[in-house]
DNA sequence: TGTACATCAGTGAACGCGCGTTCACTGATGTAC
DNA sequence: TGTACATCAGTGAACGCGCGTTCACTGATGTAC
């Protein structure tokens, strides 16, 4: 049970980032099906109706979260990549499985932020084009691969659908082994096999 | 707006069915998290309460539903499959593009499926290793492999992580395009890198 | 061939609920003079 | 330094809704004798 808290103060001081760490951590515990406005503002100790003035409805309260739970998965990629950081073929090589890693470690310890990020909620505006340049996991990625190329660990004939099919490979064993159709030990294999497709040398 | 059919029987005969098969026709407009058990009685012209003669609650409703959805698939691909037969390495090389295919397209011409069958509902019960036994689409990738191994349309050594590979690209391309984070036209080049990535010869 | 009766497959009213959203409102804040 | 007032950020009651599920019930069916 959470208990809601009381406010001190007629005006809360930042509802809006209030509202949206909340529905953070709502959907975190039970998925963005339950996921409630009126047990949001309880939480918060306001109104059931003072999100109307930070948010038109329920669908943009989840879009919004949606997108920054796409910035903190960019985040936390990057807190990692740096760990791995270097100008040899090796190192570029490392960035490559963390960037996979790291993708799939996010979404298994937290489904409901990975269902969330790709449901309905979380494209209504803007093209693929504008939504993949927005997305800096997208972007680190493009470098990854690029750093590959560059250190000679990858065949240049290969880069030009690279990004697809990293991409595809990791979000789709990640999909299916967060919705029970893979096992988890599946997912370094698809990395190995998917090294080997991009004939990234060992 | 659907309009309610009058059963001139008291007994309907065939409830269950069609329990299902009117969730299926809810689903495939709307998608799950709308489905209503009173707007699927209504819709048969049968009380709200007569469903729970067959299903306990509304969430084995849409497990038997979902699990219904990877017959039809496998029914699909399979007739799909028959147009292309034949012992040649040609065509084993044509089912296995057919095989991503189907899957892809009955994923974009119904996502709300799509949803459904990669959903929370339909994992609940059975083992990863029970599940696959039991999904005939996984079945016919692997005797779709099989072939092209024999043909000699691929090399033995990629066979054993071949299924994974296949399924995450085709499943991963497949739920980002969904999505809104992949274009349309992406499909099919990430069965090309697919292919390549395999060894499958041209 | 007819009837008693168990079983099956529905009914329909009700419970209790929480939801998103609207609206007229009021308390607090900060700025201009 | 004090005050009037526009603006902003909340309140809280209400609307209207549909939902899943339960329960005691009744109408229809089919079988045994």
């Amino acid at each position: 049970m959470t208990t809601a808290r009381v406010r001190d103060q007629y005006h809360h001081g930042d509802l809006e980032v209030a509202l949206i760490t909340t529905a953070r951590k709502f959907v975190k515990k039970n998925g963005l099906e339950s996921l409630s406005l009126r047990q949001i503002a309880h939480e918060i100790g306001v109104s059931p109706s003072a999100a109307y003035h930070y948010f038109p409805d329920r669908n943009s309260l989840l879009a919004v979260l949606g997108f920054s739970l796409f910035e903190e998965l960019a985040d936390y990629q990057e807190r990692e990549l740096v760990k791995v950081a270097g100008a040899s073929a090796r190192a570029a090589r490392e960035r490559f499985r963390v960037l996979g890693r790291t993708y799939f470690e996010w979404a298994i310890r937290e489904p409901h932020f990975f269902n969330l990020m790709f449901s309905d909620f979380c494209l209504i505006e803007s093209s693929v084009e504008q939504t993949r340049e927005e997305n800096r996991a997208y972007q680190t990625l493009i470098h990854c691969l690029d750093d590959l190329v560059e250190t000679g660990s990858m065949d240049k004939k290969l880069r030009a659908s690279a990004e697809l099919l990293s991409w595809s490979v990791v979000h789709g064993t990640t999909s299916l082994i967060v919705s029970g159709h893979l096992d988890t030990e599946d997912f370094e294999r698809a990395l190995d096999s998917l090294e080997l497709a991009l004939g990234i040398r060992k």
